[in-house]
DNA sequence: TATTGTTATACTCTATAACTATA
DNA sequence: TATAGTTATAGAGTATAACAATA
């Protein structure tokens, strides 16, 4: 997904840009759509807020470590890119910096010479467990607070085939041909 | 929303969490928040390439039309910025690309001198209908394809739920004491 | 040749603070 | 004094392209 194809998805060309014959979502689908993003910001936007409050680290940093911890060992770059950072170059940036603060470490990759592997530290493994509880805290206050068992369970069920699905979908390596210009 | 609390510099004190004594969430809330955000985030960043393709727009900026196509009528910039930008310098800078690229116009707002009136150009109507089929494409190839009516159904309500418990929730003022976990 | 990762660079966006002007 | 909005500016983050090294 990183060194993908993501920037030249045409995602949906054939519908003219006209809102005439592109049947719609019945507005049920489209507010709840509206209303997922919206959430969502809101609920990042707090979250970032409690990161970077309690342990200093931005949401991204945080998924990086969260990955690494749940991993059996280390990654590399590549796989720990994968559905965080949209870019090399952008990997290498945020790595630079965890790295900088000791939070991970990176060595060379027995297997493949080309590669890094990515280590947590006990640093890094000590900031993800100090920052975790308040983070969960907040997710508890902000989205758990006013749902029931259930709705969580449905939720985590939704949103498990929605992400298996998109993780799925884009051939994320078909670099279809550009085509597309023309902007009549 | 955003001259609420963002403005002060305190920014901080979110939902405050304290490591100490937080019953975690059982692993599947955890499991569910996680997904959740994942998913978003994968979402957010196809619909971000859609946006760019077909209308040059963010979605920062893509939402603030929007606000502005569902309103009654003008805006100032306080109530535009609701949710959508989180400082006041943000929202100017937005705007000004907007008013730039001739989107939007803003004017004097009769009622009160200091405010802001802004109101959708006809180009800045045609530039959101022409990007919408695309948008609700992509989010009905991402999020709706794996997802039954029902899903769509309880997960529109669920984060409306969501959406409106946060929107009262956090009196972002009340400025709870820092109790910095930092020795010394 | 393709892939892994880094670097250099330009650009976008955000946020703090200082400022103007109204209420 | 408090609020609405702008400006100046600094800094964080991202992406593209060029690069080196390995497969």
């Amino acid at each position: 997904m990183y060194g993908g194809g993501v920037n030249d998805r045409r995602t949906h060309p054939p519908v003219s840009a006209d809102t005439g014959d592109v049947q719609p979502l019945d507005p049920g689908q489209l507010e709840a759509y509206f209303v997922l993003l919206e959430a969502v910001s809101l609920l990042q936007h707090q979250v970032e807020q409690q990161l970077r409050a309690e342990g200093d680290i931005t949401y991204v940093q945080f998924q990086l470590l969260a990955r690494l911890v749940h991993a059996p060992g280390p990654l590399t770059m590549t796989q720990l890119a994968d559905g965080v950072v949209y870019s090399r170059s952008g990997l290498t940036y945020q790595a630079g910096l965890l790295e900088k603060n000791g939070l991970i470490a990176r060595g060379p990759c027995p297997d493949d010479d080309r590669a890094t592997l990515v280590t947590l530290t006990q640093a890094g493994s000590d900031l993800f467990r100090r920052v975790l509880p308040g983070h969960v805290e907040v997710s508890r206050a902000l989205l758990f607070d006013p749902l029931t068992d259930r709705d969580v369970h449905h939720l985590g069920d939704i949103m498990t085939r929605v992400r298996d699905h998109m993780r799925t979908l884009p051939p994320r390596s078909a670099a279809p041909r550009k085509r597309r210009t023309t902007p009549s």
